[in-house]
DNA sequence: AAGCTTAATGATAATGATTGTCAAGTGCAG
DNA sequence: CTGCACTTGACAATCATTATCATTAAGCTT
């Protein structure tokens, strides 16, 4: 009557490795495009819609860290050692990564103080920079 | 030589009233489309395109709030003169203006500090609010 | 090792939000 | 009132992400 059950569950498989691998040694936040034209330099060969399922798939789990761009568009990245917020020239995107321990304090203490649990958080600085700015002339 | 300068500025029109209107009567975060939809219900006729473009150039002046929800679609809400930040649950999207003078200056800082001029920040933070977090089984 | 069930993949179409285009409309200084 | 630059709106174009579905392959079972 009932089908012996193959099995149940995720598998390993190659593409999985290559994503999280690939997550492993870029260690920043990367959109899924970005991730896989990654793969393809080097000559992991993971389908597109792969790609975005694995990282779904983690983000789910918990094991990578997303954060969704002013732009709309998301980033993955491994969970979740030194977290950083980034400094980005609205003329040039020129970008500088910034540390912030107080910040993540702070943020953290917000979050307790409204009674709010599992927080997360993103910072993000526009500017203008030394080189775009030199010339600047906006009302 | 120059010709002579009709004028120039920024217009006041029906559109953009409409917009404003809509968004001091809803008072909460919506999305261009939402906005969009509202004020079709009310017979106010303005073009999705208009919204979009009504609802960027606020965001640009700072007279409104944008954030970027997690499915990446961007919502808006009229906004105080003062500068502040935002303390949403990720799942009832209650939200929770914050105030944070020494996020302002650490934000001044970290751009003066890298030659960044004019700058401006956002600084959003995401969890899960008292009433939602209370049974919540997320691995 | 071979069979077998079903999760996983990949090529591609579809979706949906947002932006670009451009002819037609309109606020407002003169 | 007039003229022109700013605006609008209908629709095409983008672009990231998701759905589809036939094919491939992981890994129990025997």
């Amino acid at each position: 009557m009932k089908p012996p059950a193959a099995q149940v569950g995720v598998r390993s498989t190659r593409q999985r490795i290559a994503v999280l691998d690939a997550l492993t040694r870029l260690d920043d936040f990367r959109s899924t495009q970005e991730l896989h034209d990654f793969l393809r330099s080097e000559s992991q060969e993971v389908g597109l819609a792969t790609v975005y399922r694995t990282l779904q798939a983690l983000s789910d789990t918990g094991d990578v860290d997303v954060i969704v761009r002013a732009d709309g568009e998301s980033v993955y990245r491994l969970c979740s050692r030194h977290h950083h917020h980034h400094l980005v020239c609205r003329r040039c995107r020129a970008t500088v990564e910034v540390q912030a321990p107080e910040v993540e304090t702070w943020a953290e203490k917000v979050a307790t103080d409204n009674g709010f649990t599992d927080a997360h958080h993103v910072v993000e600085i526009w500017g203008l920079c030394a080189d775009c700015g030199l010339g600047e002339d906006h009302s």
